[in-house]
DNA sequence: AATGAATGAGAATTCATTCAT
DNA sequence: TATGAATGAATTCTCATTCAT
């Protein structure tokens, strides 16, 4: 929530301040992102920033809730080229494509959003959640209560282990890109691994029983 | 390499003070968590820590090796009950189970290890690599290589993705424990949602193309 | 390179703080020199002092070069009343009088002179030295060389050493002074006694050789 | 004034932490001279330097006076290879040679007593001074002196202020080799020059005069 | 509304010295 | 007598925040 000061901004200005914020939170912890870095990058007065935000974590949240906003439309301009009625996995590749598609263009936007993923402090955290990612996380429910439905998901599982499965492989490859282990084109192809091995993973099961051999189900009750 | 100062400490102070300094590496960042802090509750002078470590950095690696020596240990004891010639997805059950019953006993090693995983500093990062990480990621690569070996894998899956895919899905429901979002029991219980998923992710899909249905390799090229 | 927040004080306070400053430097080497004894003299907040200049290294600098200007007028001014064509060891004698009279006025500034001479942190002569010193040494040079041309100089002599044994005797003197261990008057005295050593000691030596006795150059074969 | 129990120890012991100590000396001001590394070097524990001496300083004026007694008798020694009645300019000679061959043969003695000079605390000045210097000055002195009656002095100059020269030249020199400008053998010529310029310009200057220039006599009215 | 100087708490680290064993 | 662990004050420097102009 920042102030109408900031609001009342000129957008040139505006913009500048989140970008430049946005660079700083992408390449820092909350808590060692500097406000003085900041402000002395966008060349205004160190007291201007609490003349716009509450402080910094308001700052912050303004910030990461911006980033999603991009990172939502960009998801759903993918979304958008796909066919009528699409299958949950089919709409998964899309939002990772338009996740990738954006990581390509603005890798800060995912650097700033891992960063959070990471973050610890309870004060930070407490901030954010409560206005972001129960937002997220209610679409991608939504997503796999709808797909269970439509048969598509393996009776087992519930809509928030398979929406935890996502986030953790996606996560996980964000990671590896954010760490310079793996190349954009890696990474990109590392995704595709992941989500088939999800596919294989939340379809129904039914069909594999049929060729015969000894399958997870069975081992199941041994665990 | 604490000083030997340190290791000539009586066992219960030189317990107390790891056992602070991992409550506070548990709970922040590498950068935020505080040496002063740490001593405060220990309750032992400014100058002390150093006469036991070089410095801030030499203190975290030893707790984050002295926590990784505690999982390893906590694993194998789970794993020495497996049976013989045991499958991958039953060790990696197995790995769980060890590292689940650890994070009930005591949460702040899980939290210790999550937060590694998520530093950024190379510097940090550097002083713990090379000393810790590669030795499970090798183990784990080893597992998934012989699985392979065995005929456990996709053939399109390298140990590489798979070790990754089971790192990430671990993290992720260690996360939600850690958070508090979960209990122990419901933990339980997505775990063992994860390694299905896993399993049925990652095992051969030949069975599959044999039932001519369309699999999720046919739904790719669509996507 | 102070920041411009010091330039923008009101001058009264930037002087205190110079002054306070070179107090410091002056009784101390630049390692036991104290920011937190300066801002406490000065009444000014610990983190004020970082808003002036970089850090130690920068005021230390600035402290130097202030009093370096300050001394270089006072000779200046003094080397004024010279008369047209002066030899150089009247020049050196004005010089002697200027920097004398600095020194009853403001012992300080010759007292940080003297301690920087003494220094010897590689970081900290660096960043002084490229900046001031060889300006100094230029000059003097320079001097003994048009001496050596007007044959006011013994030819074995090099500039470097005529320049060497002046800051010698000159040191030696203002130390004296600093240490209290003479008054200004003896002070006084002592640089006349020291300016006529080496204006015996360097002039030519032509009339000696002439006059065919045992002369230092001769005994100092025996040596 | 070390305690007894210094003077108890197995000479070798005493040889080793005396030569330790030294180092860190002369490679560092008192002040940043670090107790913890000299016994940390000489592989004592950190309490029995306490056994040993008072403090810091009370080491340190043992190893200065150490230092000065090796530095004697290497003056001396070199002294004793002069002739009957040697002029005062010979004796300095030898006393530099003295002085010049220790420093080749021990460096760290030479950087010890440039580092005192250096000294500006006057809490250690003083412990020192007071011990040591007044020694060397009065023998100085004393050659000067002899020197003056044996009519080797020019009539104005008092024997303190040919010491001073003496020593500021001296000291000068040492201090371009210290600080790694000059090497030995450029340094030793360096010494060369200085005491011939020493010699000129302290011996009697009736004889020039004779030789009809322009003396430095003649000029030393107008200044 | 904007400025930017001032603040002071807090960080990691070093050190000479003390003291119980 | 020797040890070496404990101490705590001191160091430089960073930072979010406040406040007078």
């Amino acid at each position: 929530m920042p102030k109408s000061t900031f609001l009342n901004l000129p957008p040139e200005k505006r913009r500048r301040i989140i970008e430049l914020a946005t660079d700083e939170f992408a390449a820092n912890t909350y808590h060692s992102a500097s406000l003085s870095r900041i402000v002395e990058r966008a060349g205004i007065a160190k007291g201007s920033i609490y003349q716009y935000f509450e402080g910094k974590l308001d700052l912050y949240v303004y910030v990461l809730k911006t980033a999603a906003e991009v990172k939502l439309a960009a998801i759903a301009e993918e979304m958008a080229r796909l066919g009528p009625a699409p299958g949950v996995f089919d709409m998964l590749r899309a939002a990772v494509r338009g996740g990738f598609e954006l990581a390509r263009r603005n890798p800060k936007l995912t650097a700033i959003a891992t960063n959070f993923v990471r973050e610890r402090d309870p004060e930070v955290v407490g901030a954010v959640t409560g206005e972001l990612v129960p937002a997220g996380e209610a679409v991608l429910d939504e997503w796999f209560a709808a797909a269970a439905r439509r048969g598509e998901l393996a009776p087992g599982i519930s809509p928030p282990a398979a929406r935890l499965a996502y986030f953790a492989l996606g996560n996980a490859v964000n990671e590896e890109l954010a760490s310079g282990r793996l190349t954009l084109d890696e990474a990109g192809k590392l995704w595709s691994e992941m989500i088939d091995i999800l596919e294989f993973g939340l379809r129904p099961r039914a069909g594999t029983a049929a060729a015969g051999g000894p399958g997870p189900g069975d081992r199941r009750e041994r665990s």
